[in-house]
Parts: C-alpha cells; structure tokens; sequence
DNA sequence: GAGCCATTACTCGGATAAAAGCTGTCCGAGTTGGTGCGG
DNA sequence: CCGCACCAACTCGGACAGCTTTTATCCGAGTAATGGCTC
C-alpha cells in the first residue's frame, strides 16, 4: 500500500482541527517532517476526490470539504491508492480445459469470491471509521491535541 | 497483491486433487497456460514456507506437504506475498511535536490501530477458508472437476 | 487623502527523473532411471 | 542370467535482466496582497 495513505489520514486529522481555515502544504508537511513536494501531490489526490478543497495562491492551501464524520478512512484509502481491489482476479481458469469462454469468472471462480469477500470485510472496517471518530479519540486521550495542532500551524507563519 | 498468488491458490486446490503423487510445474503450469519457471518460482516460495514437499529429479515434482484442510487462503497469501501487512505504520507521529521518542506508535497511534484492525478482519477472512473449502465447493459445482484434473495431468505425462 | 493599477510573492498543479519491487528468463546442482559391461 | 557402475535425462533451485509502479523533485499557471502612482 502507497505511504501516502497514512500521511493523508494523519493530514486530515489535522485538517479536522483547523476548521474553516486553508492549511497549506508546507505547513502539513513540516508537522511531521515530510517532503512537501511529495505530500502536496498527496493533497491533490485528496482534492481530485473531493475529499478537500484547495485553494491557490496567498491565503490558499487546503482544507476539509465536507464534515469529517462523513470521510471514513476507505474514502482516503481510494483516493491515494486507487479504487483497485488488491487481489486482482485475472481469470486464469479461461485458459484451464473446459473453460466457458462467455464466463465471467471474476464471479464464478470460488478463489476470487473468498478473496472479494475477505476484501470486503477490510472495506467495511475501513468504511466503518471517520475522521470525526479517531480524532475523536485522540482528545480523549490528549485533551490539547488541537489547540497544540493550531498554535503549530500559527507559529509557522511567522 | 503479487500476481503468483492467484496461480498458487489454483494450483494448490489443483495439487489436493493428485494426492501422493507429485506434480511437475511445468504440467502445473500447463493446465493455465502459465509461464512455468515463473510460477516454479511461486510454487518454491510455497515449499519454502512448508505448504509444498518438492522432490527434483525425474519422477520429481510437488506436492501438498499437510491435509488441504490445514491450508489456509491466508497461508498462502502470506508465503508468496511476504508476511507484511499492506499498511505499514512509519511512526510518523515521532517526528510530530511532543512525541515521546520512546513510545512505540504502532501500538499507540490510532490511525495504525484502525488499520490493523481492518487488516485483521481481512486476515481472519482469509484464515477461516482452506484448500479444502474451495476444493469442496468446486466439486459440488462440478463433479467431474477432480477426476478432469487427474486426466489431464496423465495426458501431458506423453 | 482615496482609488486604481502594476508588481510581487506565494500557492497549487502537473510534468519530469530516480528508485524500488514485480515479472519473466536462464543456466547450474541434484537425483533418478536406464543402459552397458563384467562376472 | 544377474549385479554393478556409469551415463544421460529430467527436475527443482537460485542467480540474472526487463519493465511497471512507486517515490521524489522541479518548474510553470494562477491568485491575492502590497506598494506606488494618479486624480
């Protein structure tokens, strides 16, 4: 899986405390220590997916499009890593003797169905957690993780 | 995901159908039409792992090493696509500020925990299914598969 | 002094290289079965 | 005719290239604030 996707979510959790506010890249980026470059390009990924808006130029950078409860960590998952199942079925069992031709067998074939279905129970994990909840535990576990998030964010600007 | 493992999962269920008798993988590889030194690499890593007994010589080949039953999907993704998880945690936290430096973030970050939580769903799904399901199922589909199987293994040996 | 315009600085956005991992291939080590020779 | 040793063929096993995907970087397009100029 792409690296991305966790500097994305980290991002967003981020992002989640700076509501109404555009955070730019570099700012995102020097929260963690990341390449800037490299995570802005991350962000845009977010963007194409309308998980942020971005806005250029001086006073832009990015923030949440919508409410955090409504992103769940597999919106971030596809948008950084692609809509691509990991176990792709090539449907080898077309070349194997006494195939049907007109088959699909991305749904005949058992392997392919036990490896969707595994695939699906992953999905509905990731599905099942928004941004609103891990940020959510996060306070209750450190109580100024916001505020410490924002006065970073400021003390950057000087 | 490495392609292979869907080539070793066929040829796994394929190989339960010819027990005692040990399969080259050229005729393996035949019965796809897959390319055989790659997928004899595959079928290697499945030796490696203790999945497959592998005999060379004439008269060589592989075989199952246990009973299909005691042969997970999960096994056999992991012998063939390494035992890493998809997500992998960078402790990105660590370099955030006021992060205790000794403090392992694989265990306390929340988004890692998310994540191996649905990775752990995925892995149950695939441990809760074996050779033997899959080769169950297929039979209850098509009778004749096994003995097809068998037929068409004695027809390459020409 | 107020308003307008050009400039400037800063941001995102996509196009462009370097690196890593996957895919595919080839030749060597080892083993078995067959064959020829000797008894 | 029987036993033994050599030979040859076949298989796995690991080392070696080609290529796609990932990682990282750089420069250009666009935008808002700023400063200067004019009225």
């Amino acid at each position: 899986m792409n690296e991305g996707v966790e500097w994305a979510m980290h991002s967003c959790v981020n992002l989640s405390w700076a509501p109404g506010e555009a955070v730019t890249a570099k700012r995102l980026a020097a929260f963690y220590e990341l390449p800037t470059a490299y995570l802005n390009k991350q962000l845009q990924a977010l963007a194409r997916a309308g998980i942020l808006t971005s806005v250029s130029g001086p006073k832009g950078g990015f923030q949440l499009a919508r409410d955090p409860r409504n992103i769940s960590l597999l919106d971030i998952v596809v948008a950084i890593d692609g809509p691509d199942e990991a176990f792709r079925c090539t449907e080898i069992l077309k070349a194997g003797p006494g195939a049907d031709q007109k088959a699909d067998y991305t749904k005949a074939c058992l392997i392919s169905h036990a490896m969707r279905t595994a695939e699906l129970a992953y999905r509905r994990e990731l599905a099942g957690q928004s941004i609103a909840d891990i940020a959510e535990r996060v306070v209750s576990q450190s109580p100024d993780a916001p505020e410490n998030t924002r006065n970073h964010f400021a003390n950057l600007k000087s």
